[in-house]
Order: C-alpha cells, then structure tokens, then sequence
DNA sequence: TTACTACTTATAGTATACTCTAAGTCAAGT
DNA sequence: ACTTGACTTAGAGTATACTATAAGTAGTAA
C-alpha cells in the first residue's frame, strides 16, 4: 500500500526523517499523505518540492522564507506577484551573498599561496 | 591617549561592538590593549586582522574555525602546514558551497523567468 | 558637583535550524 | 503469541552566533 517511505525519501536526498518532519511540520513541504496507520507516503509532487527546499536550504534560504512562500502559494493565484517579488527579493540577496563568498575565496587563495609574507 | 575606539571600529566594519568584544573573547582577535582605565584601543594590525574575521565570516567560516586558526597561529612557526591545510580545507568548502549556491541562483532565475510553468 | 555619555564585565536571553528522547503503535517474521 | 524494527507524536535539548541586560566606572561639560 505504502510506496515512498520517509526512510526512502531521507536516504534519497540525504536528508534525516527527522528534518523531513520537521519541515512538513513547518509547512515547507506536505502535509504528506498517510495510510490507515498513519504512516507517510511521499508522492512524486512531494520529492519535486523537497527537492526544491532543499536545494534552497543549500543555498541559504530560510525556513522562514520558504514558509512564507509556500503559505502565499497556498493562499491561491492572486499571490503571484508577491511569490515573485519574494523569489527576486531571495535571489538578489543570494547575488551578493556569492559575491562576497567569491570575494572570500580569492582572498584564502591568495593567502594559501603566498602564506609565508602573510601576517597570520 | 586613545587612538582607535571600538566606536569607530564598530562604524567602519559595521560590526556591532558586542560583537566586537564576543570575537575578542572567542579569540578571533586581540587581545586588544586597553588604557589605565580598561577601555579598548585598536591598532592598525588589529583592524587588519578583523576585516579578515569578517569577510571569512560573511562566507560562512565558523568563529570555532576562526579560533582554531588562530590559535594556531599563536602556537608558533612549526604550525605553518597546519595552518594552510586548515585554510585549504576551508576552501574547498567554500568552492563547495560557491557551487551550491549558484545552482540556487540558476534555478531562482529561471523560476522566476518561466513562473506560470512552475508547479509552486 | 552633578549630569551625561561611553565604556567595562559577567551573564542571561534570543533566533535559527535542527536533533534527540520518550512513549506508544503497527505490520511482519518465527 | 511474541519479538523486532520502523514508524508515529509531542516536546525537550543542542549548536551556533550573536544580542541584550545589569551593575558599575571613567572622563567631560555645565
């Protein structure tokens, strides 16, 4: 009856069942269906959207943002202007986010190659 | 008598000066000498070495990191080589998550170009 | 001298994102 | 029937990085 189990789910995207709860609790992902036991069974529109937090979470989006998001989403069609202005509102700060991790590379790779005239 | 304040430091790296004294104490930097009266005065090779603090730690690397490098670096000469493979570790990590996150950008982007199509 | 402001310390509190524990349920194998 | 193992919940606990509070000191201006 069961198809995709939470263990399944968590090995696939290398993510606990802990923190799988955790965001359905949160409202990032689900509600999940569960059978008569009460045992989740993800779907295949799930995992596209665990996917999707979860490249999201990677990049530093917060679970508060991501929230909001899908609470908007849910709230129907007349939100999608705000989900978008959301969206460029995340990209943007990612932008400045990567150019200042970028800015930090260059700077630990210079001072790995010319660590002896380094001051620490 | 005093020449630099944790004022004026706070003002230029727009770093709080609790934040100031919780890198002190974390062992990022300093010890900053203080005057007769215990008030802080940095000098230049301390404000070197907080625009460093800060710009690894806008990309992310831990205080514990940071501590840890530092205190490596106070052990003496013979820690050189652990130093670099510490920063090199940290580099890599930091390509690592460059990657991720320009991944998340790409998919931002283009969910915001094609939003109609998108499912959420 | 008094008032004001900026500094000091130690310690407590907050926000975020998990992560773990306890107690219980359920289905399958022996 | 019993044991095993994976699931469930609610709620407590942890790690990280600040951030705020309380109580006190020191220097300056009126």
């Amino acid at each position: 009856m069961i198809k995709i189990t939470i263990q399944e789910v968590s090995e696939k995207y290398n993510l606990t069942k802990d923190t799988l709860r955790y965001y359905e609790k949160e409202g990032l992902i689900g509600p999940i269906t569960k059978n008569a036991s009460g045992v989740r069974d993800y779907s295949e529109a799930d995992l596209a959207r665990i996917e999707f937090v979860k490249c999201m979470r990677s990049a530093g989006l917060s679970i508060g943002v991501l929230r909001e998001y899908m609470r908007l989403y849910d709230e129907g069609d007349y939100t999608k202007d705000e989900r978008i202005k959301l969206l460029e509102g995340e990209r943007d700060a990612l932008k400045e986010k990567i150019r200042l991790m970028q800015d930090a590379y260059k700077k630990l790779e210079f001072k790995i190659q010319n660590y002896q005239k380094g001051i620490w």
